[in-house]
DNA sequence: GTCTATACACCGATAGAC
DNA sequence: GTCTATCGGTGTATAGAC
């Protein structure tokens, strides 16, 4: 087993609990791994391992979400397939996302580098599409935002109502939001 | 010091630390009342503990932010004054809601019944004043939900990117965002 | 690399004096 | 009501054998 197979195996249990709630218990339950394991991949502990599991999650959606808004072919056409793929990343709305656990608790102090350079790439990668859609510069980094907005948004309310129907229209409606012209 | 008063002090820990990070020792130090005196007030503990806080909160919010939807008067000028307590509420965006804290979090399981009533209560106030501003059922329905979730993507990228423009931005499109009728 | 065993601090919670 | 003292359990982190 190599560091990001390991760091793979974290995720979900950052992901469920935050950064405080992952205990090494639940950790070592959850990965299969011994304690002496988990400190010979991430000498540095705790800290390290979430550290570690943010590079990963960047990655991957990096990967899966932005990779496809920076291909060539219809703006539009490229929102839809970033909804889409987000619908799997998030498990429609049901899994939270890293970023926003870690923004809003604690471990913002921790972290903040890597959450606001993700937070940031990812607006970055949408404005560009808008702006060849024909968006000015700054609405489209507007747009962008309010787009990121709803999602974050939409994925703290559909944990909270308990309603993945909310995540799914947010989903469906965002390229419609996005293209138009007003 | 009676007990609304304890829930009070405790409400700035749980909002920085989240349910976890909220020890006692913490607690303790921000409100300067010994182990025993917060047992005295909360005998259950520290489940009690965050449950005033979610009460007391919840209070607050009611007063400061539901009840003015309920006011008479345009309906523009209710959402303006709603806005406009929002940004005080939540300091620019710089101070986390407990609602997404929790829902977001591990204790979500804890706490979703009152998660969940609040958050419905939010949406339900606002969507009756926008039907009283002439939309339909449906409609101001989705508005609502659309502006609440708005808001807190607004407090994820504010705090995310420790950027509090984006906050006020938010605040100050929101009244014309549901106001429109396209 | 993974195991067992363990160190030490802190966790939430309680007891009893005042 | 608040204090001091303390409980058992669990937290993160380490040591050393294999």
């Amino acid at each position: 087993m190599d560091k990001i197979e390991a760091s793979q195996r974290l995720v979900n249990v950052f992901r469920q609990y935050g950064y405080e709630g992952a205990t090494l218990s639940r950790i070592s339950k959850a990965t299969g791994l011994g304690r002496a394991s988990l400190y010979h991949h991430f000498p540095d502990g705790k800290q390290q391992m979430a550290q570690a599991v943010l590079e990963y999650v960047n990655q991957w959606f990096a990967a899966t979400i932005l990779e496809p808004l920076r291909q060539s072919g219809e703006p539009l056409k490229r929102i839809q397939v970033m909804s889409s793929n987000l619908k799997q990343f998030y498990n429609c709305g049901q899994d939270a996302c890293l970023l926003a656990l870690f923004s809003l608790g604690e471990p913002n102090d921790l972290f903040h580098e890597q959450i606001s350079q993700a937070l940031n790439a990812w607006i970055d990668n949408l404005a560009k599409v808008l702006e060849e859609g024909g968006l000015s510069e700054m609405t489209a980094r507007q747009r962008a935002e309010d787009a990121v907005m709803q999602i974050q948004g939409a994925l703290v309310l559909t944990r909270g109502l308990d309603n993945t129907a909310l995540f799914e229209r947010v989903l469906e409606q965002l390229p419609r939001l996005l293209g138009k012209v007003d």
